[in-house]
Order: structure tokens, then C-alpha cells, then sequence
RNA sequence: GUGAGUGUAGCUCAGUCGGUAGAGCACCGGGUUGUGGCCCCGGUGGUCGAGGGUUCAAGUCCCUUCACUCACCCCA
């Protein structure tokens, strides 16, 4: 049998009810926060990722999955939007008419990783990215948007951590610090953050391993490095979130993996995901459009793991299901025929109509009517084709009624536009 | 890439000292004329992950291998 491909998912259709709502209510808040949507590719040069998220860093060395095309040139299946956005924000100089621009995008990411709870090879992200605005303000209002967001699908349990990196200014002297820090402490550390101190000690803060986290308590803290100007707009960025009341904790260990983070980085973590407990994170990327080639435009962003959000809701699922209105158990050949233009002429109406085409016993299509979940049933059989009346049975109060045979349709329809109209 | 755990029916799992495969749920049918859920009865469904070995006999013991899961790492 073949199976899927290792650390790939299907989605079920049990599930996918739930994930078209959520699609859908997050249209709807990027639109009225004023983002529209960009749909970028899924494969793209594989320079682009190289030059964006860091040549050092775990993404690019050994995560991406790379492969030559015919024509000779690398591609890349994308391990992230980010880069495309800012590609797609260049390439056709959205910039030109304002270079205030909010776009969105959803869709598969993917990275070749040892998959495990939360995380998938094929995994889902929402997109949102900002570009030109430096105003500390833009990052608030972003957080915000993302945690009203978290607040729409009534999430508990999660907790909202910023830091800021500072930014080209800064981060050196920091560096600096950090690394006499850490000379002649190097007995102390683990193997992996030896290797860590030279190309990114910044990620040491994020180790597990005890006597690292021990070293590292009394290691001298970003925030005291930052430059007055990062420092100034850091403290924006909190008191905005402050007057909105968004409850928040300043984790100055928050390191984020790609290089190209500036100032404000952001994570939501959720304490029932096991491991991977981020369900979103972003932040600010300065040079970024620059670097790639663009206007100097700065930009933030966040990214939301639907995968990860879809497990925070597991249970809910069964409330999007589409399930049938109305079921139509015919018994006898004429029967059959009859109900099946009627289920013909109800979906026409809208009215989602399901029929058994196998002439079972009324009692089997009784059954397959409660175990669809639908609230009528409709019978008809040789005795109401003689009567000229059909049976409605309301399946939750089991009250039956005839209905003429030529008005069934308008009437079945009408009946159930009435029930949604009140739901 | 490293480590640990788990593989028996569609799902969740039992299976004793090695003796020829089981339950619950699900599915199908029945419980007197054409009416669902609850209850009762019956039925379909298995290469016991795969390959090899030991044995009269292996789901069970041994070896190999594969898959899945969780964790490290990293991140959504």
C-alpha cells in the first residue's frame, strides 16, 4: 500500500469544516484591519531563502528541501512566506503608489525536519506583513490584531512573550558583551552551545540543557544593551499594548531563529501543545527589503501555525460539519424516481438533500437519515403516492405531517430557510 | 541527525506458562404489516507491521528490518 510521504498529513474532512471557519474568520479581521491578500508561489528560487532567512542558520543548512530543476537552476519548496512576500513586494514595486502596504497570505510551508507533535514537514501558516511603517505603534497594532484573533477563537491558555533584538546599532555591543561573558565560562556549557557562542551565541539562551540555563541566569540581559532609540521604541510598543489592557510578558530570552529579526520579536505560546508550544510568532525585519534588493522599507510580521491552532481546538471540530437538512427515504421503484428529482430540485434551492439510491427497508433508511444528524425525514412510498401526500417526520420531535406531493419541494424549503434564519 | 516507546479487526485495546485469534465501539441485517436513537439477537471483517531463526507447535521466545509516536535539536 502506499502510504504518505513521512511527516506529511492529510486533512480529513471531519476536520476540514473546522479549518474553512478559521480561514475565514482570519479573512475577515486582516480585511477589517485593513491587509489584503497575496498569493506567492510555493516554489521559488532557492537563493531567495538563502539570502533572506541566514546561510547559518538550521533552516537553510539542512531543512529546506532543494532540488534542480530540469533547466539546471535550485529551486526551493518554501520553508517560509516571509521571503516571498518581500520578494513579490519588490518584484512589482508595490511600494510605488505608498509604501505602506498590509498583505496577507495563507498556505503550506515546508521544512525537512524529524516530525513530531506539532510539527509537520507540510505545515499550514497565516501570513500577515507590514512594510513602511516604523512607528513603533505598527508593531502594537499587529500584536494586537493576532491576539484579537486568538481572543475570536476563544483560546485559553496561551500567553503572549515580546523581547526586542535591537537592532544593526546595538546587537554588536551586545554580542560583544555576551561573548566576554562567556570566555572562560566554557566549562559550563553544553556541547551544542559551544558550537553556538562563535555563530549565533544569541541562541544559547534558549537551551534546555540545566547548566546552561544556570550559566546563563547571571548573563548580561539584551534589554540593558539597546541603544536609546531601540530602547524608545520598545517602550512604545509596550505601553501601546498596555493602554489596550493585552496582557503580555517581557521574555528577554526570546531569540528568534532567522536572521533577519530586528527590534520587536513576538511569540504566542500555548501550554498544552507539548513542545512546540509556539501557535504564532513574528516581529520586525528593518533591513530585510533592503537587503533583498528593494527600497529601504522597513517591515513586521507575524506567522500563526494553523497546524498548532487546529490542535488547541480539537474537539470543536464537530460543530462545522456540514451535515445534510433533510433525508429522503423512498420505498418502491416509482418512489425512488420521484425523490430522486426531488433532491435535484432542493439542492438547486440550497437545501442540502441526501437519498439512499439502493431500496433498502424503511427502516435501514431511517437509520442512515439519524446517523446523517438531519432534523426531517422524508417518506414516500406507494401508499403516499396513492394519497398525493408525502410524510415529513421532524426527527427531533417525531411529529409527522402529509405534504402534498406537488408542493414538497417549495414547502421542505421554505420550512428549513426558516430553521437557519432563526439559528 | 540522536535517543526512547509502540506496532494484533475500520477505531480503542485484551491475549496467561509457547498450544492454531478475542472484546468494546463502528459497519450490515433481524426483533411480524412501512418509521431512527435505547435494548436484545445474529453477521461481515485479521498475512497478529515485514523477513528470518528456535520449536512438534510462535501473536507470545531470539535476530534483523520497516513504520508510527514522543523527546532532543529547531521552530509555526
Amino acid at each position: 500500500m502506499i502510504k504518505l510521504v513521512k511527516g506529511f498529513k492529510d486533512i480529513l474532512p471531519e476536520e476540514a469544516g473546522l479549518w474553512q471557519h478559521v480561514e475565514m474568520l482570519v479573512r475577515e479581521l486582516l480585511e477589517d484591519f485593513g491587509f489584503a491578500e497575496l498569493r506567492i508561489p510555493i516554489l521559488e528560487q532557492t537563493e531567495l531563502f538563502a539570502r533572506s532567512i541566514g546561510t547559518s542558520t538550521d533552516i537553510v543548512e539542512k531543512e529546506m528541501y532543494t532540488f534542480i530543476d530540469r533547466s539546471g537552476e535550485s529551486l526551493t519548496l518554501r520553508p517560509e512566506a516571509t521571503a516571498s512576500v518581500v520578494r513579490a513586494y519588490i518584484e512589482h514595486r508595490l511600494y510605488a503608489k505608498n509604501p505602506v502596504r498590509k498583505l496577507y497570505t495563507i498556505g503550506p510551508m515546508f521544512r525537512r525536519e524529524r516530525p513530531q507533535k506539532g510539527r509537520y514537514r507540510q505545515f499550514y501558516q497565516i501570513n500577515a506583513e507590514v512594510f513602511g511603517l516604523h512607528d513603533p505603534r505598527a508593531d502594537a497594532e499587529l500584536i494586537l490584531l493576532l491576539m484579537t484573533f486568538m481572543g475570536r477563537l476563544e483560546l485559553s491558555g496561551i500567553v503572549l512573550h515580546i523581547n526586542s533584538l535591537g537592532c544593526p546599532a546595538c546587537r554588536p555591543r551586545f554580542k560583544d558583551a555576551l561573548k566576554s561573558f562567556l570566555t572562560g565560562r566554557s566549562e559550563q556549557l553544553c556541547s551544542d552551545c559551544l558550537r553556538r557562542r562563535d555563530k549565533n551565541p544569541l541562541r544559547i539562551f534558549d537551551c534546555k540543557v540545566p547548566a546552561c540555563k544556570e550559566t546563563m541566569q547571571d548573563a548580561p540581559s539584551i534589554l540593558e544593551h539597546l541603544c536609546n532609540t531601540c530602547q524608545s521604541h520598545f517602550e512604545i510598543v509596550k505601553t501601546s499594548l498596555d493602554r489596550f489592557q493585552m496582557p503580555y510578558q517581557v521574555n528577554p530570552r526570546l531569540v528568534r531563529g532567522l536572521d533577519y529579526y530586528t527590534r520587536t520579536t513576538f511569540e504566542v505560546l500555548a501550554e498544552t501543545l507539548g513542545a512546540q508550544d509556539a501557535v504564532a510568532g513574528g516581529g520586525r525585519y528593518d533591513g530585510l527589503v533592503k537587503a533583498l534588493g528593494g527600497p529601504d522599507q522597513p517591515g513586521i510580521g507575524f506567522a500563526i501555525g494553523i497546524d498548532r491552532l487546529m490542535a488547541l481546538l480539537a474537539g470543536r471540530a464537530q460543530d462545522f460539519e456540514k451535515r445534510p437538512h433533510i433525508f429522503i427515504a423512498a420505498i418502491g421503484e416509482q418512489a425512488q424516481n420521484i425523490a430522486f428529482q426531488w433532491v435535484q430540485d432542493l439542492r438547486r434551492q440550497r437545501v442540502r438533500a441526501e437519498m439512499d439510491f439502493e431500496n433498502r427497508s424503511l427502516k435501514s433508511q431511517m437509520r442512515r437519515a439519524d446517523k446523517l444528524g438531519v432534523t426531517y425525514a422524508l417518506i414516500v412510498g406507494d401508499r403516499e403516492l396513492d394519497d398525493g401526500a408525502a410524510v415529513l417526520r421532524n426527527m427531533t420531535t417525531k411529529e409527522q405531517e402529509k405534504v402534498s406531493l406537488q408542493n414538497v419541494v417549495t414547502l421542505v424549503a421554505n420550512r428549513i430557510r426558516a430553521e437557519q434564519s432563526i439559528h
